[in-house]
DNA sequence: TGTTATATGATAATGATTATCATAATTGAA
DNA sequence: TTCAATTATGATAATCATTATCATATAACA
Protein backbone atom coordinates (compact mmCIF):
# COMPACT_ATOMS: atom_id res chain seq x y z
CA UNK A 1 0.00 0.00 0.00
CA UNK A 2 3.17 2.16 0.64
CA UNK A 3 4.43 1.25 -1.94
CA UNK A 4 1.84 1.93 -4.55
CA UNK A 5 1.22 5.74 -2.32
CA UNK A 6 4.63 6.14 -3.17
CA UNK A 7 4.50 5.46 -6.47
CA UNK A 8 1.80 7.94 -7.12
CA UNK A 9 3.62 10.41 -5.68
CA UNK A 10 6.40 9.73 -7.96
CA UNK A 11 4.22 9.86 -10.74
CA UNK A 12 2.62 13.00 -9.97
CA UNK A 13 5.82 14.45 -9.22
CA UNK A 14 7.14 13.35 -12.55
CA UNK A 15 4.09 15.20 -14.45
CA UNK A 16 5.11 18.16 -12.64
CA UNK A 17 8.46 18.39 -13.12
CA UNK A 18 7.50 17.27 -16.86
CA UNK A 19 5.61 20.87 -16.65
CA UNK A 20 7.83 22.73 -15.02
CA UNK A 21 10.44 22.29 -17.21
CA UNK A 22 8.79 22.29 -20.60
CA UNK A 23 7.58 25.22 -19.37
CA UNK A 24 10.45 27.40 -18.44
CA UNK A 25 12.11 26.60 -21.66
CA UNK A 26 9.36 28.41 -23.17
CA UNK A 27 10.07 30.90 -20.49
CA UNK A 28 6.17 30.18 -19.77
CA UNK A 29 4.86 30.30 -16.06
CA UNK A 30 3.63 27.09 -13.88
CA UNK A 31 0.42 28.10 -12.76
CA UNK A 32 -1.96 26.56 -10.63
CA UNK A 33 -4.66 26.00 -13.36
CA UNK A 34 -1.95 24.52 -15.35
CA UNK A 35 -1.38 21.85 -13.14
CA UNK A 36 -4.74 21.44 -12.12
CA UNK A 37 -5.77 21.03 -16.12
CA UNK A 38 -2.68 18.75 -16.61
CA UNK A 39 -3.50 16.51 -13.99
CA UNK A 40 -7.32 16.41 -15.19
CA UNK A 41 -6.30 15.77 -18.88
CA UNK A 42 -3.58 12.79 -18.29
CA UNK A 43 -6.88 11.07 -16.32
CA UNK A 44 -8.38 10.91 -19.56
CA UNK A 45 -7.58 9.06 -23.12
CA UNK A 46 -9.45 11.47 -25.41
CA UNK A 47 -11.31 14.22 -24.17
CA UNK A 48 -13.30 17.38 -25.41
CA UNK A 49 -11.92 20.52 -23.84
CA UNK A 50 -15.56 21.08 -22.85
CA UNK A 51 -15.91 17.74 -21.24
CA UNK A 52 -12.86 18.70 -19.25
CA UNK A 53 -13.96 22.02 -18.17
CA UNK A 54 -16.75 20.09 -16.72
CA UNK A 55 -14.96 17.24 -15.35
CA UNK A 56 -12.61 19.72 -13.46
CA UNK A 57 -15.39 21.84 -12.28
CA UNK A 58 -17.16 18.60 -10.90
CA UNK A 59 -14.32 19.44 -8.23
CA UNK A 60 -15.29 22.19 -7.54
CA UNK A 61 -12.68 24.08 -9.26
CA UNK A 62 -13.69 26.70 -11.32
CA UNK A 63 -11.42 27.72 -14.31
CA UNK A 64 -12.33 29.69 -17.62
CA UNK A 65 -13.11 28.17 -20.75
CA UNK A 66 -10.36 30.80 -22.43
CA UNK A 67 -7.98 28.77 -19.77
CA UNK A 68 -8.70 25.13 -20.56
CA UNK A 69 -8.81 26.22 -24.26
CA UNK A 70 -5.58 28.14 -23.80
CA UNK A 71 -3.54 25.10 -21.90
CA UNK A 72 -4.80 22.14 -24.27
CA UNK A 73 -3.36 23.97 -27.04
CA UNK A 74 -0.01 24.62 -24.91
CA UNK A 75 -0.02 20.95 -23.82
CA UNK A 76 -0.22 20.00 -27.92
CA UNK A 77 2.65 22.39 -28.43
CA UNK A 78 4.69 20.61 -25.96
CA UNK A 79 4.18 17.27 -27.12
CA UNK A 80 2.26 15.64 -24.20
CA UNK A 81 -1.30 16.24 -26.00
CA UNK A 82 -2.62 15.92 -29.84
CA UNK A 83 -5.71 17.52 -31.27
CA UNK A 84 -7.73 14.91 -33.27
CA UNK A 85 -10.68 15.58 -35.63
CA UNK A 86 -13.49 13.26 -35.65
CA UNK A 87 -16.66 13.01 -36.81
CA UNK A 88 -17.79 15.14 -34.22
CA UNK A 89 -17.53 18.98 -34.77
CA UNK A 90 -15.71 19.24 -31.73
CA UNK A 91 -11.85 18.63 -31.35
CA UNK A 92 -10.46 15.70 -28.64
CA UNK A 93 -7.64 16.29 -27.43
CA UNK A 94 -5.38 12.88 -27.09
CA UNK A 95 -3.25 12.28 -24.31
CA UNK A 96 0.02 11.33 -26.10
CA UNK A 97 2.51 11.34 -23.20
CA UNK A 98 3.80 7.99 -23.04
CA UNK A 99 2.51 7.07 -26.08
CA UNK A 100 3.67 6.19 -29.99
CA UNK A 101 2.36 7.13 -32.94
CA UNK A 102 -1.25 5.37 -33.87
CA UNK A 103 -4.09 5.63 -35.67
CA UNK A 104 -8.03 5.30 -34.65
CA UNK A 105 -10.76 2.92 -34.65
CA UNK A 106 -13.86 4.74 -33.63
CA UNK A 107 -17.03 3.24 -33.31
CA UNK A 108 -19.96 4.79 -34.30
CA UNK A 109 -22.71 3.99 -32.09
CA UNK A 110 -21.05 4.49 -28.36
CA UNK A 111 -17.82 6.67 -29.77
CA UNK A 112 -15.46 3.77 -28.10
CA UNK A 113 -11.98 4.54 -29.53
CA UNK A 114 -9.11 2.04 -29.95
CA UNK A 115 -5.86 2.86 -31.51
CA UNK A 116 -3.98 0.94 -33.45
CA UNK A 117 -0.53 0.90 -35.55
CA UNK A 118 0.03 -0.67 -38.33
CA UNK A 119 3.54 -0.34 -39.59
CA UNK A 120 2.41 -2.24 -42.89
CA UNK A 121 0.18 0.41 -43.92
CA UNK A 122 2.51 3.29 -43.48
CA UNK A 123 4.94 1.61 -45.70
CA UNK A 124 2.42 1.65 -48.23
CA UNK A 125 1.33 5.38 -47.49
CA UNK A 126 4.73 6.12 -48.01
CA UNK A 127 5.03 4.66 -51.45
CA UNK A 128 1.71 6.27 -52.58
CA UNK A 129 3.64 9.55 -51.68
CA UNK A 130 6.86 8.63 -53.32
CA UNK A 131 4.88 7.61 -56.31
CA UNK A 132 2.92 11.14 -56.81
CA UNK A 133 6.18 13.09 -56.03
CA UNK A 134 5.21 14.01 -52.71
CA UNK A 135 6.84 14.47 -49.52
CA UNK A 136 4.80 12.55 -46.70
CA UNK A 137 4.59 14.66 -43.44
CA UNK A 138 1.72 13.13 -41.84
CA UNK A 139 -1.47 11.27 -42.27
CA UNK A 140 -4.39 10.72 -41.21
CA UNK A 141 -6.44 7.59 -40.52
CA UNK A 142 -10.02 7.18 -39.09
CA UNK A 143 -11.28 3.83 -39.40
CA UNK A 144 -15.26 4.17 -38.33
CA UNK A 145 -17.48 1.49 -37.94
CA UNK A 146 -19.39 -0.55 -35.41
CA UNK A 147 -17.87 -2.54 -32.05
CA UNK A 148 -18.88 -5.97 -31.17
CA UNK A 149 -20.78 -4.79 -28.05
CA UNK A 150 -23.06 -2.00 -30.29
CA UNK A 151 -23.24 -4.72 -33.25
CA UNK A 152 -24.43 -7.75 -30.37
CA UNK A 153 -26.67 -4.62 -28.81
CA UNK A 154 -28.49 -4.51 -31.99
CA UNK A 155 -28.92 -7.80 -33.69
CA UNK A 156 -29.58 -10.31 -31.31
CA UNK A 157 -31.44 -11.38 -34.45
CA UNK A 158 -30.62 -15.09 -33.67
CA UNK A 159 -33.70 -17.31 -33.15
CA UNK B 1 -16.82 21.94 -83.83
CA UNK B 2 -20.46 21.06 -84.39
CA UNK B 3 -19.29 17.42 -83.31
CA UNK B 4 -17.92 19.11 -80.16
CA UNK B 5 -20.43 21.03 -80.32
CA UNK B 6 -23.27 18.18 -79.77
CA UNK B 7 -21.19 16.38 -77.06
CA UNK B 8 -21.45 19.02 -74.95
CA UNK B 9 -24.94 19.53 -74.84
CA UNK B 10 -25.70 15.95 -74.60
CA UNK B 11 -23.51 15.94 -71.24
CA UNK B 12 -25.44 18.62 -70.20
CA UNK B 13 -28.47 17.39 -71.09
CA UNK B 14 -27.43 14.33 -69.54
CA UNK B 15 -26.48 16.47 -65.98
CA UNK B 16 -29.81 17.97 -66.36
CA UNK B 17 -31.66 14.94 -66.81
CA UNK B 18 -29.57 13.02 -63.76
CA UNK B 19 -30.69 16.11 -61.46
CA UNK B 20 -34.77 16.31 -62.67
CA UNK B 21 -34.73 12.13 -62.32
CA UNK B 22 -33.02 12.26 -59.15
CA UNK B 23 -35.17 14.92 -57.75
CA UNK B 24 -37.99 13.76 -58.94
CA UNK B 25 -37.64 10.37 -56.85
CA UNK B 26 -37.45 12.70 -53.44
CA UNK B 27 -40.30 14.75 -54.57
CA UNK B 28 -38.11 17.36 -54.83
CA UNK B 29 -38.36 20.84 -57.80
CA UNK B 30 -36.12 20.98 -60.34
CA UNK B 31 -34.90 24.87 -60.26
CA UNK B 32 -32.88 26.77 -61.60
CA UNK B 33 -30.65 27.54 -58.87
CA UNK B 34 -30.19 24.05 -58.79
CA UNK B 35 -29.10 23.61 -61.89
CA UNK B 36 -27.05 26.84 -62.28
CA UNK B 37 -25.02 24.62 -58.94
CA UNK B 38 -24.98 21.68 -60.33
CA UNK B 39 -23.31 23.15 -63.26
CA UNK B 40 -20.97 24.80 -61.58
CA UNK B 41 -20.42 22.14 -58.83
CA UNK B 42 -19.29 20.00 -62.01
CA UNK B 43 -16.53 22.00 -63.14
CA UNK B 44 -14.89 21.93 -60.06
CA UNK B 45 -13.05 19.10 -58.73
CA UNK B 46 -12.98 19.91 -54.23
CA UNK B 47 -14.37 23.21 -53.86
CA UNK B 48 -15.93 25.17 -50.63
CA UNK B 49 -19.15 26.66 -50.48
CA UNK B 50 -18.05 30.07 -50.17
CA UNK B 51 -15.64 29.78 -53.30
CA UNK B 52 -18.33 28.01 -55.28
CA UNK B 53 -20.83 31.03 -54.36
CA UNK B 54 -18.11 33.36 -55.85
CA UNK B 55 -17.35 31.43 -58.70
CA UNK B 56 -21.17 31.77 -59.30
CA UNK B 57 -21.16 35.65 -58.32
CA UNK B 58 -18.34 35.94 -61.03
CA UNK B 59 -20.79 35.30 -63.56
CA UNK B 60 -23.34 37.65 -62.27
CA UNK B 61 -25.88 35.28 -60.98
CA UNK B 62 -26.48 36.31 -57.67
CA UNK B 63 -27.73 33.51 -55.17
CA UNK B 64 -28.26 32.88 -51.60
CA UNK B 65 -25.49 31.38 -49.36
CA UNK B 66 -28.10 29.50 -47.94
CA UNK B 67 -29.22 27.80 -50.93
CA UNK B 68 -25.60 27.30 -51.98
CA UNK B 69 -25.01 25.25 -49.06
CA UNK B 70 -28.64 23.81 -48.77
CA UNK B 71 -27.69 22.38 -52.66
CA UNK B 72 -24.43 21.19 -52.18
CA UNK B 73 -25.75 19.10 -48.92
CA UNK B 74 -28.47 17.91 -51.33
CA UNK B 75 -26.57 16.78 -54.00
CA UNK B 76 -23.86 14.68 -51.23
CA UNK B 77 -27.70 13.00 -51.00
CA UNK B 78 -27.97 12.58 -54.45
CA UNK B 79 -24.72 10.63 -54.65
CA UNK B 80 -23.05 13.44 -56.78
CA UNK B 81 -21.17 14.97 -54.08
CA UNK B 82 -18.86 14.28 -51.09
CA UNK B 83 -17.87 16.18 -47.97
CA UNK B 84 -14.29 16.36 -47.28
CA UNK B 85 -12.74 17.73 -43.95
CA UNK B 86 -8.89 18.72 -44.75
CA UNK B 87 -7.11 20.43 -42.53
CA UNK B 88 -8.98 23.76 -42.67
CA UNK B 89 -11.98 24.47 -41.22
CA UNK B 90 -14.30 25.29 -44.53
CA UNK B 91 -15.25 21.81 -46.00
CA UNK B 92 -14.69 21.02 -48.90
CA UNK B 93 -17.38 19.38 -51.72
CA UNK B 94 -15.53 16.44 -53.49
CA UNK B 95 -17.15 16.00 -56.98
CA UNK B 96 -17.45 12.15 -57.29
CA UNK B 97 -19.96 11.74 -60.35
CA UNK B 98 -18.71 9.12 -62.26
CA UNK B 99 -15.52 8.76 -59.30
CA UNK B 100 -15.51 5.24 -57.49
CA UNK B 101 -13.98 5.62 -53.62
CA UNK B 102 -10.85 7.19 -53.36
CA UNK B 103 -8.84 8.91 -50.52
CA UNK B 104 -6.34 11.93 -50.73
CA UNK B 105 -2.75 13.77 -51.20
CA UNK B 106 -2.43 16.56 -50.10
CA UNK B 107 0.36 19.32 -50.44
CA UNK B 108 0.57 21.67 -47.07
CA UNK B 109 1.72 24.28 -49.08
CA UNK B 110 -0.04 24.40 -52.62
CA UNK B 111 -3.18 22.49 -51.66
CA UNK B 112 -2.85 20.83 -54.43
CA UNK B 113 -5.28 17.14 -54.02
CA UNK B 114 -4.04 14.19 -55.76
CA UNK B 115 -6.71 11.49 -55.47
CA UNK B 116 -5.14 7.61 -55.10
CA UNK B 117 -6.73 4.29 -54.53
CA UNK B 118 -5.16 1.54 -52.39
CA UNK B 119 -7.21 -2.06 -52.16
CA UNK B 120 -3.87 -3.09 -50.31
CA UNK B 121 -4.04 -0.29 -47.75
CA UNK B 122 -8.22 -1.15 -47.67
CA UNK B 123 -7.48 -4.64 -47.24
CA UNK B 124 -5.33 -4.33 -44.08
CA UNK B 125 -7.71 -2.11 -43.02
CA UNK B 126 -10.69 -4.36 -43.09
CA UNK B 127 -7.81 -7.36 -41.05
CA UNK B 128 -7.16 -4.38 -38.22
CA UNK B 129 -11.17 -3.88 -37.37
CA UNK B 130 -11.50 -7.58 -37.58
CA UNK B 131 -8.85 -8.00 -35.26
CA UNK B 132 -10.62 -5.16 -32.81
CA UNK B 133 -13.93 -6.47 -33.37
CA UNK B 134 -15.33 -3.94 -35.06
CA UNK B 135 -17.65 -3.97 -38.07
CA UNK B 136 -15.72 -1.51 -40.31
CA UNK B 137 -18.33 1.25 -42.18
CA UNK B 138 -16.32 3.95 -43.64
CA UNK B 139 -12.54 5.10 -43.24
CA UNK B 140 -10.66 8.55 -43.59
CA UNK B 141 -7.24 8.32 -45.12
CA UNK B 142 -5.77 11.38 -46.03
CA UNK B 143 -1.80 11.75 -46.54
CA UNK B 144 -0.38 15.33 -46.32
CA UNK B 145 2.73 16.26 -47.72
CA UNK B 146 4.92 18.80 -50.11
CA UNK B 147 4.24 18.10 -53.77
CA UNK B 148 7.07 18.58 -55.97
CA UNK B 149 6.55 21.77 -57.42
CA UNK B 150 6.96 22.87 -53.63
CA UNK B 151 9.85 20.89 -52.37
CA UNK B 152 11.55 21.92 -55.80
CA UNK B 153 10.43 26.20 -55.14
CA UNK B 154 11.50 25.83 -51.64
CA UNK B 155 14.45 24.09 -51.80
CA UNK B 156 17.02 24.94 -54.75
CA UNK B 157 20.05 24.27 -52.25
CA UNK B 158 22.09 22.01 -54.36
CA UNK B 159 25.64 23.17 -54.08
C1' DT C 1 10.24 42.07 -1.75
C1' DG C 2 9.46 44.46 -5.85
C1' DT C 3 9.49 44.64 -10.74
C1' DT C 4 8.39 42.69 -14.89
C1' DA C 5 6.63 39.44 -17.87
C1' DT C 6 3.15 36.25 -18.41
C1' DA C 7 -1.49 34.19 -17.15
C1' DT C 8 -6.27 34.34 -16.08
C1' DG C 9 -11.15 34.96 -16.81
C1' DA C 10 -15.29 37.42 -18.21
C1' DT C 11 -16.99 38.45 -22.22
C1' DA C 12 -17.04 39.97 -27.00
C1' DA C 13 -15.83 38.45 -31.49
C1' DT C 14 -15.27 35.17 -35.15
C1' DG C 15 -16.46 32.24 -38.90
C1' DA C 16 -18.63 28.52 -41.04
C1' DT C 17 -22.87 26.62 -41.38
C1' DT C 18 -27.84 26.06 -40.39
C1' DA C 19 -32.56 27.71 -38.99
C1' DT C 20 -36.37 30.77 -39.72
C1' DC C 21 -39.94 32.56 -42.29
C1' DA C 22 -42.17 35.47 -45.64
C1' DT C 23 -42.26 35.31 -50.51
C1' DA C 24 -41.63 33.01 -54.93
C1' DA C 25 -41.47 29.28 -58.13
C1' DT C 26 -42.48 24.45 -59.66
C1' DT C 27 -45.39 20.56 -60.23
C1' DG C 28 -49.32 17.84 -61.38
C1' DA C 29 -54.10 17.77 -61.79
C1' DA C 30 -58.20 19.51 -63.92
C1' DT D 1 -53.28 26.60 -69.66
C1' DT D 2 -54.60 27.47 -64.95
C1' DC D 3 -54.89 26.64 -60.14
C1' DA D 4 -53.86 24.56 -55.81
C1' DA D 5 -50.58 22.44 -53.19
C1' DT D 6 -46.02 21.76 -52.15
C1' DT D 7 -41.40 22.81 -52.12
C1' DA D 8 -37.59 26.33 -52.81
C1' DT D 9 -35.35 30.67 -52.22
C1' DG D 10 -32.98 34.34 -49.89
C1' DA D 11 -32.24 37.79 -46.32
C1' DT D 12 -30.99 37.51 -42.06
C1' DA D 13 -30.86 35.75 -37.36
C1' DA D 14 -29.10 32.01 -34.76
C1' DT D 15 -25.75 28.51 -33.47
C1' DC D 16 -21.71 26.57 -31.69
C1' DA D 17 -16.95 25.78 -30.93
C1' DT D 18 -13.14 28.31 -30.45
C1' DT D 19 -10.25 32.51 -30.17
C1' DA D 20 -9.31 37.52 -29.18
C1' DT D 21 -9.45 41.30 -26.00
C1' DC D 22 -8.14 43.51 -22.01
C1' DA D 23 -8.23 44.72 -17.19
C1' DT D 24 -6.65 42.36 -13.25
C1' DA D 25 -3.90 38.84 -10.93
C1' DT D 26 0.05 35.94 -10.31
C1' DA D 27 4.63 33.76 -11.00
C1' DA D 28 9.58 34.34 -11.66
C1' DC D 29 13.70 36.15 -10.54
C1' DA D 30 16.84 39.80 -9.39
Amino acid sequence: MSVTTSKVKEKIKTKENLLKVELAKKHLKLTRQREIILEAFLKNDHISAEDLYHQIAREKIHLGVATIYRTLNLLCELGIGQQRHFGDQQVLYDNILNKKHHDHLICQKCKKIVEFESPDIEKLQEKIAKKNGFVLKKHRLELYGECQNCVRAKKPEVF
